[in-house]
RNA sequence: GGUCCGGUGGCAGAGUGGCUAUGCGGAGGACUGCAAAUCCUUAUACGUCGGUUCGAUUCCGGCCCGGACCUCCA
């Protein structure tokens, strides 16, 4: 099955060659761990489990990295501000990033590297750049020097000339050129250090990825994802680094990029204050609603999240679950319908994707027989695994309630379905309806079923 | 100013040079003690002005509107 993806440096879609079909290697940048994530950190995390789940069924083997970026301005900020230790900021935030992105059903990376564990290979990258001509040391810091290298911009489609006349910062005096950029920057003693050829310092943001994704996947491997917004100046400067350093090597292959989100109609700004973290969303509502209405748009166009979206991925989902619900169909290994996989493998066109779950859930619901309901089931599951969907216990899916939810716990529920069962039994119509009512304003809906009555939250 | 992306039915959202997805919501029907769930049926669409074409929502151009990026925000 041929893959196509649509890469970034050439701005089309392109068939996917992987440098190595028996071992398939990418590299995601991740979050910078001072604050909790967000709904714009939650869609890469997401597009990109997809294509992981996606290229794990193609190809025998493969690496997914995926950093986290724990030596940060921002972190160095918000501990000067709040008084707890970096160490422990970053710590309790990369904690609190695992828990979020579990109940979004992502897979871990194979590996999740940390900047403060790579300062050694940064520093051996900047020697080598300067050692290039690439890169040089002023006044206690080292910058990439643009104009040395011809390609600067090729990514992000920016000249020198435009990012220097649209500059919206001040040139530090000690840049040879205006565009030049920071690999190494000094640290005072109470900001997080290593000592280096250049005294005592810190490394900037772009080198990390390109130490990491060296380190991890060699000079040249396949895929490099992340948000659009990461294009200008992130990913142009991690190729310029790695290309300067390794000038015969590839670097990535490909470059994905997913499209930027809104909230609520509104463009997503932290001076509004109008984002979502991820965290909050899941007191609310189900992980799995998070990640159905990411998905339920094409990874590089815009999105505006919004909670009725969420309410409607929920009601999709209950769906979905409502169908498995009592089947007892065990989980097996096997392939997923190719009505779902193809249109992932045209530049991982999820919509399309969902809409062949559909037909599926379509003709499960359509089938009576208890062996071709097996069947349809674990073709539907089989499936929506691709997309990390539907992979809960349908019951646990039905009892999922809000945090801080009032009303009525399970038992309670069930006593009254066991009292309303009795009264159904008498014909006491009456008391049954009480108790259906009752249950309702409960936001708990009953099905009667030829065997029983079930109950959800609604 | 530069670079780039988008505008599809009430809403969400694919896709295609002619056969007009899918979901949510609405309407009607079947089923049900009543419901719920499910199934069936159904209505409503491609920003705007031109061009190319036998034919354009789909290709090309102008315009309008919205958004992103332009040195550290996914």
């Amino acid at each position: 099955m041929i893959l196509r993806i649509h890469d970034t440096y050439q701005r089309t879609k392109v068939e996917f060659v992987p440098h190595d079909a028996t071992h398939v290697q990418f590299y995601v940048c991740g979050p910078t761990v001072y604050d909790y994530a967000h709904i714009g950190n939650a869609r890469p995390i997401v597009v990109f489990d997809v294509l992981f789940r996606l290229l794990q069924r193609l190809y025998p083997k493969v690496t997914y990295v995926r950093n986290i970026t724990d030596i940060d301005d921002k972190i160095n900020a918000r501990s000067a501000e709040t008084g707890e230790p970096i160490s422990e900021i970053t710590a309790r935030t990369t904690a609190q990033f695992h828990e979020d992105i579990v109940a979004l059903n992502a897979l871990p990376p194979t590996v999740e590297p940390r900047a403060t564990d790579h300062v050694a290979e940064m520093i051996v990258m900047i020697e080598d750049l300067i050692a290039k001509g690439h890169a040089y040391a002023a006044d206690g810091h080292v910058l990439f020097n643009v104009p040395s290298w011809d390609e600067y911009g090729r990514l992000s489609r920016h000249s020198r000339d435009e990012l220097v006349a649209g500059a919206r910062v001040d040139v530090a005096p000690y840049k040879k050129d205006a565009a030049d950029f920071v690999l190494w920057k000094p640290s005072t003693k109470n900001l997080p250090g290593w000592d280096s050829p250049w005294g005592w310092g810190r490394p900037g943001w772009h080198i990390e990825c390109s130490a990491m994704a060296s380190k991890y996947l060699g000079d040249v491997f396949d895929i490099h994802g992340g948000g659009q917004d990461l294009i200008f100046p992130h990913h142009e400067n991690e190729i310029a680094q790695c290309l300067c350093d390794k000038p015969s090597e590839g670097f990535s292959k490909y470059w994905m990029h997913n499209g930027y989100l809104m909230s609520e109609g509104e463009k997503m700004s932290k001076s509004l204050g109008n984002f979502y973290t991820i965290n909050e969303l899941l007191r609310e509502y189900p992980g799995e609603a998070v990640r159905l209405l990411l998905l339920k748009t094409h990874y590089r166009q815009p999105l505006d999240f919004t909670k009725s979206g969420l309410d409607e991925a929920k009601r999709e989902l209950d769906r979905f679950y409502g169908a498995l619900r009592g089947l007892n169909v065990p989980r097996v290994e096997g392939d997923p319908a190719d009505a779902v996989v193809e249109p992932l493998t045209d530049d991982l066109n999820t919509p399309l994707a969902l809409s062949a779950l559909h037909a599926s859930l379509r003709d499960l619901n359509n089938v009576a027989d208890p062996d071709a309901q097996s069947v349809a089931a674990q073709s539907l599951m089989r499936s929506a695994s691709v997309l990390g969907l539907i992979e809960q216990d349908p019951e646990d899916w039905f009892r999922w309630r809000p945090a801080n939810a009032g009303g009525l716990d399970d038992d309670a529920i069930e006593d009254l379905v066991r009292q309303r069962t009795g009264a159904r039994s008498a014909k006491d119509f009456a008391t049954s309806d009480r108790i259906r009512d009752e249950l309702a304003e409960a936001g708990v809906v009953l099905e009667d079923k030829p065997d029983g009555t079930i109950w959800r939250r609604g």
